[in-house]
DNA sequence: TTTTGTGCAAAGCGTTTGCAGGCAC
DNA sequence: GTGCCTGCAAACGCTTTGCACAAAA
């Protein structure tokens, strides 16, 4: 907790509850929330806080790049407390978006270069399929 | 445009002159556009089309496997009519975006199926950068 | 005290839906 | 002639904005 107030800190953002408590819903999480879901998450234990500003406080945190923001294919927007380029993997099943660690992609980055005259800023990979527990109880 | 014509009707489409026009539009451009660009485009052919038609053809299309969607970070949707899975490269400065056609993918899937016991169905790859044009006028 | 953030309600914008008339077949 | 498609307008859902009050620095 004292951890993120310094982060927030660091970033020359005025600390308070909301941004604190967003931030750890992301930071704890391996979900990838939507605001939607960060809100309702939040309903217990914040009860007056409003969507508005969970939308405020994540694109604070965004434009601080503290967190990332993407789409994978859905109506609203996922957010990540991850901000390093790494693949994500969308279950087609329950809908749960993983991480993936490990993964060579510098490799990759630089032949793309290479191949087409870009210079490349970051990537976002998404990998579309069904996870191991769908797997199983298909 | 009889080719166009022919591939609704494999695809058990009733022909029309609206599904004809956005299909084509998506088969000669590059650009990848969004609803709305598609929209603006055919009003002088087609001024009478409206934009719930092109929302609606494009959802047909997307179900009958003829074009694909995608979402880079904007507000909109972007359709292509190219449905095989390849990455995409999004200028940061004139926001277009471009296919990259030739890569060795399948190496990478057969890679991260292993290293994650998921069963990948397709992959969305998007490089973020400065694209050639952009960087020559810098 | 000054500056910035929060909460509410309303607005904005891309997309979807319901329905009546029209066209493909 | 039947069933699906189109066009219009209204609705929807996610996100943003304006403003008054509250909290952080």
């Amino acid at each position: 907790m004292q951890h993120i107030a310094e982060l927030l800190k660091a970033h020359k953002l005025k600390v308070t509850p909301q941004r604190i408590a967003i931030f750890k819903i992301l930071y704890d999480s391996k979900e990838h929330p939507s605001a939607e879901h960060i809100y309702k998450c939040l309903q217990e234990t914040h009860p007056t806080m409003s969507l508005a500003t969970v939308y405020k406080t994540l694109d604070t945190l965004k434009k601080a790049e503290l967190v990332q923001e993407f789409n994978v294919g859905e109506d609203s927007f996922r957010y990540d407390a991850n901000i390093k380029a790494h693949p994500h993997m969308i279950c087609l099943e329950c809908h749960k978006v993983f991480d993936l660690a490990t993964m060579k992609l510098e490799n990759l980055k630089k032949y793309v270069e290479e191949d087409t005259d870009f210079e490349i800023m970051y990537e976002k990979i998404f990998f579309y399929g069904v996870c191991a527990d769908c797997k199983k109880n298909k």
